[in-house]
DNA sequence: AACCTTTATCGTAATATTGCAATATTAAAT
DNA sequence: ATTTAATATTGCAATATTACGATAAAGGTT
């Protein structure tokens, strides 16, 4: 076996996991947040900002893509990488969600 | 190769790609989830709400144990699980701060 | 003590991830 | 047309993850 049963879930879950497991290397984590603090699409330029090696970048933003977490737009013979707000959003609401149902929790535990 | 360059990041971008990785699973969405919801420790009874195998639940909520999402005290011959809040609360503060930094961004994206 | 319940660990198979050298692709520049 | 620059793909080795049967460990119950 070893491959995740995702078909046991619901989208939901599904969906905030694939965000999740996106988020889950340090790497893809400094490509958002450069990204973010560029405060545009940046075209080229992603790798220099790495530690890694020009494959591996490209293997990181293609999960990113993938994930839904980054836009890519061809822009000559480079690529117009940016941050895709929704995927952003929709994890903000998630934890702001689940932080609040923890605070209203009776905090009944042992 | 193949292990993660953790070395090459800052210590806040290896703590939320921990969290964010042990989320990146349904499975330990949804047990973070039911934890959540039942608003109370859980003795026992975790498994039985999954559509996995008993190892592989202890399993999951192993790694979510060692990312510091969840608590387990034990309880007799059960264990007591619950979610951190810290650990919650960290993802919630992130994802609200880069999420506020994208509303204010210029938005000059390609 | 013998038994049951609950959870953890071991062992293992299947699959996925991580990283990079080598190479390919694409499009602009000369 | 050739060169240059940016990015992607291929192929591969090392490692990690996912899942579960079998078994162990720990603490109640009878």
């Amino acid at each position: 076996m070893g491959a995740t049963k995702t078909e046991y879930f619901t989208n939901k879950q599904n969906t905030i996991a694939i965000l999740a497991k996106a988020l889950g290397h340090p790497a893809r984590i400094a490509i958002v947040e450069y990204l973010i603090k560029v405060d545009t699409c940046i075209c080229g330029d992603i790798v220099n900002e790495l530690p890694l090696a020009q494959p591996t970048v490209s293997q990181h933003l293609k999960e990113l893509k993938n994930a839904g977490l980054i836009k890519g737009n061809i822009e000559g013979n480079a690529i117009c990488y940016c941050i895709d707000d929704k995927a952003i959003e929709k994890l903000q609401t998630y934890f702001a969600n689940i932080s609040t149902k923890l605070t209203n929790k009776k905090n009944n535990c042992c």
